[in-house]
DNA sequence: TTGCGTGCAAAGGTTTTGCATGGCA
DNA sequence: TGCCATGCAAAACCTTTGCACGCAA
C-alpha cells in the first residue's frame, strides 16, 4: 500500500468524516457507494485491515457475529487514557476520558496481576438513552 | 427445548466437564464425536445458541473471526460481583472477586450515564504467567 | 517500465434455515 | 397421538484468496 490511489484517499478521507461512527466493512462499502464511490469489496476490506494492523482504526466484534466494526482513530494516543462504553441496544461506542481507568488498570495489576489491555477491553452496558426507551418497552 | 433428550444430555454434560475450558461450536461437536456421541452439527449450535441466550453459558468472540467461543457457567449468580479477565494470550478467564468493580460500575453510572453489564463486559489483557513468557520471546 | 493496487469471481469458514424424520411425553 | 428435537443438505453470511488488468511512481 505505499502507492497512492483515488480508492485508498476515498476510504480514508470517508472513514475520518465519520470518526464519531463505528461500521462494518460492508456498510462502509454500501455509503462510498451511495457517494459516488466505486470502491471494490475487496479493497475496502483489504484497507480496513490493514488501517487495523498499523492502528489507524479501531475494530470491535459485535456479538451477534455481524460482522466486525470500524471506526477511526483520531489520535491513537489519546485512547490510552479512555474507556470505551458500548451500548449493546443501540450500539453506540462512548468515548470517554477519565482517570478512574488509570486507578482500574492499577488496582488490577497489583491486586490481580493482570495486565490490562485499554486498547481491546470494552465495557459493556447500556447508555441512558436507550436506559429510558427500556421502561418504555 | 421442553424435551429432554440423549444429545442435549450428552451435550451439557460434556460442557459442565470441561468448565475450565473455553470452546468453539466445532471443538465442542469434534470432541463429542471422539467421546462417541453422534450429536449433529446443527444440533449443537442450536443448544448452545439456547444455553447462551438462558445464561447457562458464556460467549466470547475470538478477534480473528475463527468463530465464537463458549464457556460453561458454573453458578450464574455468583457472578454479579465479579470481573471477568480474559488473557489475549493463553485465552485463559479469570474470575476475581472484588469490589472495586461495584466501585467502577457506580462511578460509570453518576459520571458517564452508563449502566454496566457485569455479566457481558469482559476485562482483556495479559495474565501474569503470559506476560512472563512474553519477554523470553 | 516496474510492480503495487484493484476488483471480479471463487473459495473458505462459520452459522442459520428448510424440511422430513424420529423420539419424548 | 401430538409436538418438539434432530440432522442432513443447502443457503446465508462474512471474509479471504487467485489472478489478470490497470494505474502510480
Amino acid at each position: 500500500m505505499s502507492y497512492k490511489t483515488k480508492q485508498s484517499e476515498e476510504l480514508i478521507e470517508f472513514l475520518k468524516q465519520n470518526k464519531n461512527r463505528h461500521m462494518t466493512a460492508e456498510e462502509v462499502y454500501g455509503e462510498l457507494h451511495s457517494n459516488g464511490s466505486t470502491v471494490g469489496r475487496t479493497t475496502v476490506y483489504r484497507h480496513l485491515e490493514k488501517l487495523y494492523a498499523e492502528g489507524a482504526i479501531r475494530k470491535f466484534l459485535t456479538g451477534d457475529n455481524s460482522g466486525a466494526c470500524f471506526q477511526y482513530v483520531d489520535n491513537p494516543e489519546a485512547c490510552h487514557n479512555h474507556y470505551h462504553l458500548r451500548c449493546n441496544s443501540c450500539g453506540r461506542l462512548i468515548h470517554t476520558d477519565c482517570d478512574f481507568l488509570n486507578e482500574l488498570a492499577e488496582h488490577i495489576k497489583d491486586e490481580h496481576s493482570f495486565y490490562l489491555d485499554t486498547e481491546k477491553t470494552v465495557i459493556y452496558g447500556v447508555c441512558e438513552h436507550c436506559k429510558a426507551n427500556e421502561k418504555e418497552v
